[in-house]
RNA sequence: GCCGACGUAGCUCAGUGGCAGAGCAGCUGAUUCGUAAUCAGCAGGUCCGGGGUUCAAGUCCCCGCGUCGGCUCCA
């Protein structure tokens, strides 16, 4: 390390020897921002007023609503974490703590203890916390040699922390102290709790203790989550954040919007699709279906049982049977398939197979069961029987690229029809360093991860390299959508295999006339339809795009001699194809809006005298509202364009009887 | 699987050992209404399932199932 280091501050150039502290140089050059920062950053590494410089680089000040926000709330839920491990030593005596860090949203702690924490504990604990804040107590480092530490912490019987200083690295260890409360940490923390303006105990939950020490009798830890803003109105608009995510919550809306439910009476993790949510499936299901035959894939359909000796051959049976269903049948054991892949392999290798012949593109809508563990599953999102849109190219080594590029155009063209306009791409490779854990030998591996590098660059795509994120049989490249709300979900998935290749001995025949080793591509665009449509559902808040909607249009009859007219109307759509229903109770025409409206229908086609006698209709939108008059057949022609093109958006008309924009 | 909470009408929920309830939805009738809730009546229950305590259990206890919040794992 060196003497001395060069900081920049404030357009002014300092030498200053490496371990001064944040605060002398402040005090020195830059007084005022001691008092309105909560911190400095250096290079992008935030660091408290009481910590060392150890590098060359520019301090700038780290403010609430600064230009490094998530730093300095990072920091600010950091040290709130702190009180409320303060907080809850407190309030129960036979308490010890754990960890605490920060999160995305907010901060958790962890406590041992006999008993889990009541709603109403929580509530005394954030009581405790905000009088702990308004003492502003200073957060105070210290640092010591990791004896002292460990000395300390066992002193106060703290036996899990003295673990944790025990297996730190290094002889020097630091601390952040508050009133009467230590713990062991790193930083960085703000100067004291009084810059904590807004904080919010969440929920409890249970976590296990470091489950990836290898420790096989982790403990039970109880965690309370929450989080902390630098204002009020910050919290408020997070906690609405949290409300309308719940509001979109696809189980919810799955109930409201009568798509689909689980059964208690036939099992746990099974969606039953009601006709509606099989209506949007169906759409979704034929979307694919014709993009797939367009570009050259064929259709196959393979059993969901099949003999133990196939999952022998293709390895489930010994790395998968925790997650298989398996059943008897004449004292033979069979296995419901978790996978399609050796089923289309069977397809496959029925034949032989000329280089002339590849790519075979094989797929297959087929429904899979795995043996989830009860615990995480999560309405469609974690189920135990799904149905995957699963394809299986087998192609030449000297097509992966061009396959994958074929794939990854199918992936951006299905996303965007269904409005996800941002994702996150990433490229999962192996590690040279680490053999043992993959099949297939490094020249195998370097051709297929170059081939995927290649495709993706050669579509100007952005992407992040994982090192040994790979799957064991090969690397793979993972899409992540951005919803609605910004939150990301599992998206599509283009995998190599090595490896059953080679089990089932997969081959073509080359122009030499010699056999050669089939290369094999795992394909999902939407991965799960259970899973997409969960993500559908709380993308679009229930309320489908037109091509999707259960029900497109409803017609509504003011009063009941409009009724053989809403007749007519509705059946003139459904004879254009669109899916229409008339509303012939006898309420008021507000109640019925109603009603379509919480149902989210796109369409609302009012009727009465007037409409009848101009021989019109007057529409309503979901969102827009009223558009004013128009003939069927100008509201249909517009309604049929829309769908046509799958449209997104929602404004598919226009009052002056204008094409749609 | 593990820790905790919860499970009452189709849905949302009240019911703190003493007659099983409300709102919405449904059905019937009245009303015939122009852009987010017309009125009245009726019907609707294995209080998740099983066992126990008690004169008496939706309520208390035990076991099981399911759901939810997490941990861990995954499409």
């Amino acid at each position: 390390m060196p003497e001395s280091i060069e900081i920049k501050i404030n357009g002014q150039e300092l030498l200053v020897s490496a371990g001064t502290r944040v605060r002398d140089v402040l005090e020195q050059h830059c007084p005022e921002w001691l008092k309105n920062s909560i911190g400095v950053s250096l290079n992008d590494e935030p660091l408290d007023f009481q910590m060392p410089l150890h590098a060359n680089g520019e301090l700038t000040p780290l403010e609430p609503g600064g230009n490094a926000p998530s730093m300095a709330l990072e920091m600010c839920r950091h040290t709130t974490s702190h009180v409320l491990a303060q907080a809850v030593k407190e309030l129960f005596s036979d308490v010890q703590v754990g960890i605490g860090p920060p999160t995305a949203d907010g901060f958790y702690y962890d406590f041992l203890r006999e008993d889990p924490f009541t709603p109403e504990d929580l509530q005394a604990i954030e009581k405790r916390m905000r009088k702990l804040i308004k003492t502003n107590q200073k957060l105070e480092r210290l640092e010591m040699p990791k004896e002292e530490a460990e000395m300390i912490f066992a002193e106060k019987g703290e036996d899990l922390k003295v673990e944790l200083v025990r297996d730190k690295g290094g002889g020097q260890v630091s601390c952040y102290k508050q009133g009467n409360f230590i713990d062991f940490c790193t930083g960085p923390h703000l100067p004291h709790t009084g810059k904590i303006p807004a904080i919010k105990l969440l929920h409890t939950a249970a976590a296990h203790w470091r489950p990836k020490s290898g420790r096989k009798d982790f403990p039970m830890m109880q965690r309370i989550y929450g989080t902390a803003f630098f204002s009020a109105e910050d919290l408020e608009t997070f906690l609405d954040h949290r409300d309308e995510a719940k509001k979109r919550d696809h189980r919810r809306l799955g109930i409201d919007l009568d798509l689909f439910h689980f059964d208690e009476k036939a099992g746990p993790g099974m969606a039953y699709w009601h006709p509606k949510g099989g209506t949007i499936r169906h759409q979704i299901e034929a979307f694919l279906c014709d993009e797939q035959l367009s570009r050259g894939y064929d259709v196959v359909y393979t059993p969901h049982i099949a003999r133990k000796h196939l999952w022998e051959t293709s390895g489930h049976y010994d790395y998968y049977k925790e997650n298989m269903f398996t059943l008897d049948v004449d004292e033979q054991e069979y296995v419901l398939k978790p996978m399609n892949c050796p089923g289309h392999i069977l397809i496959y290798e029925k034949g032989t197979r000329s280089y002339r012949e590849l790519p075979l593109r094989y797929s297959e809508f087929g429904t899979v069961y795995r043996n989830e563990l009860s615990g995480v599953l999560h309405g469609m999102l974690r189920v135990r029987g799904f149905t995957q849109d699963d394809a299986h190219i087998f192609c030449r080594p000297d097509q992966i690229q061009e396959e994958v590029s074929g794939a990854l155009d199918l992936a951006l063209h299905v996303m965007k029809t269904f409005g996800y306009d941002e994702y996150r791409i990433d490229l999962s490779l192996h590690d040279p360093s680490n053999r043992d854990k993959y099949a297939g030998d490094e020249d195998q591996w370097g051709l297929a991860e170059s081939a995927l590098a290649d495709a993706l660059d050669s579509m100007g795509l952005v992407y992040e390299r994982q090192l040994n994120e790979a799957a064991f049989y090969g690397p793979k490249i993972d899409f992540h959508l951005i919803d609605a709300l910004g939150r990301a979900w599992q998206g599509s998935t283009i995998q190599l295999d090595f490896n059953l290749p080679e089990r089932f001995n997969l081959t073509y025949v080359g122009d030499d006339g010699y056999q050669h080793r089939t290369a094999m591509i795992h394909r999902a665009i939407y991965g799960s339809l259970e899973r997409f449509v969960g993500g559908l559902i709380e993308h679009y808040g229930g309320a489908f795009p037109l091509w999707l909607a259960p029900v497109q249009v409803i017609v509504l009859p003011i009063a009941d001699r409009h009724i053989k007219y809403a007749e007519a109307i509705a059946e003139a759509a459904e004879k254009a194809g669109l899916r229409a229903e008339v509303d012939r109770r006898s309420g008021k025409l507000g109640a019925k809006i109603r009603d379509a409206q919480t149902q989210k229908l796109p369409f609302m086609l009012i009727v009465g005298d007037r409409d009848m006698e101009n021989q019109e209709v007057s529409v309503r939108h979901r969102t827009v509202g009223d558009l004013g008059s128009l003939t069927i057949e100008t509201f249909l022609a517009q309604a049929v364009q829309d769908i046509e093109a799958r449209a997104v958006r929602e404004w598919p008309l226009r009052k002056d009887d204008a094409a749609p924009a």
